[in-house]
DNA sequence: TTTAATTAGGATATAAATATCCGATTATCT
DNA sequence: AGATAATCGGATATTTATATCCTAATTAAA
């Protein structure tokens, strides 16, 4: 479903929202926190920092944070910033055209699913999905 | 979620299930209707064969065909059988715990889908969920 | 018995994802 | 001003998934 950037990527951004003081996070704290690879991380954070999905700030101090505007989106979006697409618009089994008119096996399962997450991952923002544990 | 080995699985199994003539199926022939990369296809089937998932014989004229016995397994043997384990034990975050009492952000709703796969994919035989268009 | 059509299996090639390294730049602290 | 701590960006390395190739073994048909 999703890649290693992207589970990264996200359990990174709920780490900064739940840890969000004055403080700046620097990537070799988040690494360490999040037992995710430093360099790797770096690159994935470089990518979110272009993409507007987070802030950041350099030199001595500096580091990765969540602006007021970058916690007003929504979940998907730093899915479609790591992946490229949004990749619950692709078919579970990998066909090409699969639709409820000619659905794959397991359409109207994953449908199901993903009509449960349109409220959490496309509509809510991030601060609010990740305000309680869920 | 599933990699292509596994999709080009489940796929090339649905065609055997609902093309269930005496005439066995070569590799070229399901590789050209399902456009699947032949000599890759080829590997998946032999997997397939040697997990006990479909049946094979050899020689002119000879193929893959299910059997019986291979009709009644449900499809999450398959997943197993290609993926080396059963890829809805995995947290959809990659945490390395994830469960009811120490949750990813997504569980609860990843844990309702997976609790709707459980008679399809665990349990019904792959002959059933095959039956119908769904 | 020869030929053709198939699976089986080992070796290899390619592409993509994952991960690392290093120098440049920037900002802060001393 | 100099040292330090950070991101940025380009290049490269490693690993895994995907894909191909070739030969052997098997079976059936000609």
């Amino acid at each position: 479903m999703f890649s290693n950037s992207t589970k990264y990527a996200i359990r990174t951004i709920e780490y900064l929202l739940h840890n969000n003081s004055d403080e700046k996070k620097s990537v070799v704290k988040l690494a360490a926190e999040l037992d995710i690879p430093q360099p790797y991380l770096s690159k994935i954070m470089q990518q979110l920092s272009k993409g507007d999905i987070i802030s950041s700030s350099k030199g001595r101090g500096g580091g990765f944070y969540l602006s007021d505007e970058n916690m007003k989106r929504p979940l998907i979006d730093i899915v479609v910033c790591i992946e490229g697409y949004n990749v619950f618009d692709k078919c579970i089994l990998g066909l090409k055209e699969c639709s409820d008119k000619n659905p794959c096996l397991l359409h109207k399962y994953y449908g199901v699913f993903k009509a449960s997450l349109v409220k959490p991952i496309n509509q809510d923002s991030i601060k609010e999905l990740f305000k309680l544990p869920n």
